[in-house]
DNA sequence: TTGTAAGCGTTATCAA
DNA sequence: TTGATAACGCTTACAA
C-alpha cells in the first residue's frame, strides 16, 4: 500500500499540515522538523497523491499536445522537443494526434481540457472563427505552434522571409520559372508561403510564379506533385515540406529528369531526412526545437503567472517570426 | 466557472448520488429522474471533475507510453497507434521519450506510475532484472512492447521468423555470403536477429553470416555501417531497420556500388519511408499498429479486470510473435 | 429507487 | 512555527 501524508505525519510525530508544508514551502518550515518530515517521507518512500493535490489545488501538472500527424516527421520532433521540455519543467503531457482530421481538433482540446493546465496546438487546421470559439469555451489555456489566429497566443516562424531566401537563391543560380507546390490549404503555413511568394516575386521583379495548387503534405503528394511540375517548364520548384520534395525526387528519377541538373528543388522544415536521401535536400530549415520549447515556457509562465496572481507588466503572449534558414545542399544548382 | 454535480442535483431537484449514479451507472435509476439529470447535465455544461473522480475510485483512466525515440519513425508510429487506441477505449496516454538514454526508462515509469492506470513500455533497453525491479517498485501495471522480461506481460513480432525469411529470400537470389548490420546491442529485437541469424544460417545450411557489429540505428549507424560491409566481401546485408537501410544506401552510392546490383539489402520494420527511397526496400514487415492495438487492449484487459475482481479463467497475459512479412521490393536482386 | 454520509489525500485558512 | 479543520468534487456503502 503506497504511504500518505498522514502516515508521514505520525512517524516524523508531527501535524498532516506540517508535513505538506515541509515538502511543498520548506521555508515556511522549522529546520528541525523538516529534517524529520523529509527523513520520515524518505523511508516510507512517500508520493503525494496527485490527483488529491488536483483537487485542492487545481492544477493538474499537466500539459496537452494536439498535432496532425505523428507520423510527418516534422511533427514528431515538435512532440519529441515539447515533452522534453514539458518534463524538465515538472510537466507531464498528453499527447493526442488528430490524424488530419480538422473535426477532431475541437473534440480533441475539449477532452484534453479537462485534465491539464493548458493545451498547445500545433498547426490546427480549424478556422479563425471555430479556434477563437474554442478557446472560449475549452475553459483552459491554449498556445499555437505554426498558426496564428487574433491576439491568441502563438508561436511561430518566418515563413515569408523563408520563401524570399528560397526564391533569392534561385534567382541567383538563374531560375526565372518557379512551381510552387503547395500543402494543405487549411494549413496557416502554407499560406503564409503562398503570401511570401507574391511579395518575393515582386521584389525580384523578374521571375514568375507557378502555383500547382494542394497537396497532401507527404511523399505520394510529391510524387503527384512531379508531374505537374515537368508539365508546367518550370526549371525550379519550391516544395511545401521535405517529404514532398522527397516524392518528387523520386518521381523525377523515374521519369528520367535529373536533380538539379535539369531541375532544382527547394523545400521547407528541414527534417533529419533531410540529409539523409541523396541528393541531400535543398530547403528552408524551420527552428522547430525552438518553435516547441518556447511555446512550452510562454504556457508555463502564463499558467504560472495565473497562479501567482499576475504581479508586474503584463507578459508578450507570442513569438512571432522566429527566423528560418535555408540550407543550400545538393539539390539546387545552375540552370542550365 | 465549471458547474459540478451539486448544481446538477440542484437543478434536477434530486440528491448528487443520484446524478453520480444517473451518469455512471444508469440502470440503478428510474428512467424519469434519469432525464431529469440528464437534462439538467445538458443544459449546465456538466463535466464529471476527474481529480475527484480519481481520488474517490483510484483510477486515473490515463495510460502512460514510454519510447526510446520520438524521431524514429517505427517508434512514431507506434505512439500514434497506441494514443488511437487507448483514446477509443477511453483513455487519454502520456508520452515520454527517453531519448535512447537507458537511465530515463525507470525514472519515467517510475513518474508516470503516479498518474495512469497502467504504462507501455517499447523496446526497453534496460535488463531483465532491473526490469523486474521496476515492475515490483512502480505500483502500476506494465507491459511491454518489443521486449519481453520473464512473465511480465507483453507483445513482440516474431523477428526470429522475420531473419529466416529474409535469408531464404537472399540464398534463393543466389547469395551466400551475408552481412549483418546490427542495432543497439541492448535492444531485445537485435538479439532476437542475431539469434534468428545463427539458426537460420544452419538450415539453411551453406550461407555463412558476416556479424559487423552494432551501429546506431538511424541513418548515420547505416552510413557507418556501408563501408564495413563492402570491406567485407559479403554480396548481400540485413540491416537492423529501414533507417539503417537507407543509410546504407546513400553510402554505397556515394562509393559507386550500384543496389541491388553489386549488393543486395534487407531491412526490418516497413516504415512509412520504406516505399518512398528508390529503389524501395525490401524489408520485413513489422505490424507495428497490430503491435500497438494490441498491447493497448491486454493492458486495458487487465485494468478492468483488476477493477471487477477478476472472475473467470486467468486471461492470457501476452501476444508473442506476432507475424513478420518478407515485402520483397527493389533492393534486392540476383547474385553477379 | 433515492438520500445521507463517510471517505479519497491534499492544500490552505485561521488560531494558537 | 505549528495544528485543527474546512474545503476540493466525486463515488459508494448503508439506510430509508
Amino acid at each position: 500500500m503506497r504511504s500518505t501524508a498522514r502516515d508521514v505525519a505520525k512517524m516524523a510525530g508531527v501535524s498532516i499540515s506540517t508535513v505538506s508544508r515541509a515538502l511543498s514551502a520548506p521555508q515556511k518550515v522549522a529546520t528541525g522538523t523538516r529534517q524529520k518530515v523529509e527523513q520520515a517521507a524518505r523511508t516510507l518512500g512517500y508520493d503525494p497523491n496527485l490527483a488529491a493535490r488536483e483537487l485542492a489545488t487545481g492544477r493538474t501538472g499537466n500539459l496537452g499536445l494536439v498535432i496532425p500527424d505523428l507520423e510527418n516527421p516534422f511533427f514528431a520532433s515538435v512532440t519529441k522537443a515539447v515533452q522534453a521540455r514539458a518534463r524538465a519543467a515538472g510537466h507531464a503531457v498528453f499527447v493526442a494526434d488528430t490524424d488530419e482530421d480538422t473535426h477532431q481538433e475541437p473534440r480533441l482540446v475539449r477532452s484534453l481540457a479537462r485534465q491539464v493546465d493548458g493545451v498547445i496546438l500545433c498547426a490546427p487546421r480549424v478556422t479563425d472563427a471555430e479556434l477563437a470559439a474554442l478557446e472560449a469555451a475549452a475553459h483552459t489555456r491554449m498556445i499555437l505552434i505554426n498558426r496564428t489566429c487574433g491576439d491568441m497566443p502563438s508561436v511561430t516562424a518566418d515563413h515569408v522571409d523563408g520563401v524570399r531566401q528560397a526564391l533569392r537563391h534561385l534567382r541567383a543560380l538563374g531560375h526565372r520559372h518557379i512551381a510552387y507546390a503547395g500543402g494543405p490549404s487549411r494549413s496557416w503555413a502554407d499560406q503564409q508561403r503562398r503570401a511570401g511568394l507574391t511579395t518575393a516575386a515582386e521584389e525580384l521583379g523578374d521571375v514568375t510564379v507557378d502555383d500547382l495548387g494542394a497537396f497532401a503534405p507527404v511523399f505520394s503528394g510529391g510524387m503527384a506533385a512531379a508531374d505537374l511540375v515537368l508539365a508546367s517548364g518550370a526549371t525550379a520548384v519550391l516544395a511545401y515540406n521535405d517529404l514532398m520534395a522527397i516524392g518528387l525526387l523520386a518521381r523525377a528519377r523515374e521519369r528520367g529528369v535529373e536533380v538539379p541538373g535539369e531541375l532544382s528543388v527547394v523545400s521547407f522544415d528541414d527534417i533529419p531526412l533531410a540529409v539523409a536521401v541523396s541528393p541531400a535536400l535543398t530547403t528552408v530549415a524551420v527552428p522547430v526545437g525552438m518553435l516547441a520549447r518556447t511555446a512550452v515556457d510562454l504556457l508555463t509562465e502564463m499558467i504560472d503567472e495565473e497562479r501567482t496572481g499576475a504581479v508586474g507588466p503584463p507578459a508578450r503572449r507570442s513569438r512571432l517570426d522566429l527566423p528560418v534558414e535555408l540550407k543550400v545542399r545538393g539539390t539546387t544548382g545552375p540552370r542550365r
